[in-house]
DNA sequence: GGCTATTATTGGGCTGAGTCCATTATCGCA
DNA sequence: TGCGATAATGGACTCAGCCCAATAATAGCC
């Protein structure tokens, strides 16, 4: 309904040159209307990264508690990744050239790369123990989310002819995952062995900062 | 001028309440003229951020080419963070708790970890001779923004009585960079030798599909 | 089917960030 | 002092987003 309206005039006009207006009026409905649907009109372009988003946070809750974090978030990752471009690339991408637009693409995407580190930043935080705005848990995520947007990118740049994203973020998810395995399974491992031993580098220096 | 005025205007009323025709009228100069010194309202909030970030860039561009490029990154960001709350805390900060705001001081923050992330994927760009938006690079270039921009956060977190923030952007780089040093050193010194050998993980896939 | 309560949509108005352009003021230089 | 360049200003405008009252549609019950 918004979401084809949306898709033809961004299509015909650019996602700039397009009014609220003008997608409520080829949807057949009120202006006022859309902001029942979506928050903001930048929405519109992300609808199925954050179908995918949301689906990563219901693949990483059906983890059991305590397991090996990192592995997990790359495979309920990749099993996500997996359908992208499959039924419809997403509207952000068509429009990251275009004139006028290139900004607030990025700034909307931006703000899913946010999401999806919340996401992960929560689960890690449950598998390994610790609140969720630690700063191995932050820096983890961070480094996780960053990486997928990182395949996003150069997977929409290699255009018409790519492989599947699944390919991108998958070598992209390796990159950072070989030192976050340092990390993260110490940290999990503390946890099943139900202690406090801080792991090698970081929790030390955060432990002892924290607690005075 | 309309920076101080921002800085009291912001603390009376917070960042949301606070209209950029009140900061200039405080300041004396015209609403319009806010626009050739600042691109946006929330870049009030992040100036020493941007000095940082414009500093890191400038310090990434005296690193001699062809060196170990992760812990020149590092090094140069290390630099740059020492001085950070010695003069003024960042206004973002004073903000990010305050009914109305935390989602526009996100959001540009986020800007600030985009810009930061492509200052740090130009350098490493140069440096292991792979073009910007090569996946290694955007990769490496994230985690490495991501940690910094997690070192903010904790820090900002832990208040009045906290460390210096060098010491959570050093854990947090320390956090990602274990790996990223698998990545980035084999390619960096593949350039140094002239030739064209793919570094072990990652480099293999993404060479074979741009090739083709 | 009729009635009532609830929910969804609409219309109208508004704010304020951001843009644009013509006019005015200021600055630098000879 | 005069001229050209630059900066600031005033005025107008767009449009995303917000708010609220009025209207329309829907759901449930008798």
């Amino acid at each position: 309904m918004l979401e084809d309206a949306a898709v033809e005039l961004f299509l015909e006009n650019t996602y700039a040159l397009t009014t609220i207006e003008q997608i409520t009026q080829r949807a057949g409905v009120s202006r006022n209307t859309f902001f029942n649907y979506f928050s903001a009109k930048s929405d519109l372009l992300w609808v199925e990264l954050d179908a995918g988003i949301d689906r990563l946070a219901a693949e990483l809750s059906r983890v059991p508690a305590g397991g090996p974090a990192l592995s997990a978030v790359r495979d309920a990752a990749l099993r996500v990744v997996y359908d992208v471009g499959v039924d419809r690339v997403p509207l952000a991408l068509t429009q990251d050239d275009v004139m006028g637009t290139r900004e607030e693409t990025r700034s909307s995407g931006l703000a899913r790369l946010a999401r999806r580190s919340d996401v992960i930043a929560a689960f890690l935080s449950r598998q390994i123990g610790r609140p969720v705005d630690d700063l191995l848990v932050l820096s983890a995520a961070n480094a996780l989310s960053g990486a997928i947007s990182a395949a996003w990118t150069v997977w929409a740049r290699d255009g018409i002819g790519r492989g599947p994203l699944f390919d991108y973020a998958s070598d992209a998810l390796a990159i950072v995952s070989i030192g976050l395995d340092a990390g993260l399974e110490p940290a999990a491992a503390a946890r099943m062995a139900g202690n406090d031993i801080d792991p090698v580098i970081t929790g030390e220096s955060s432990e002892e900062r924290s607690g005075s």
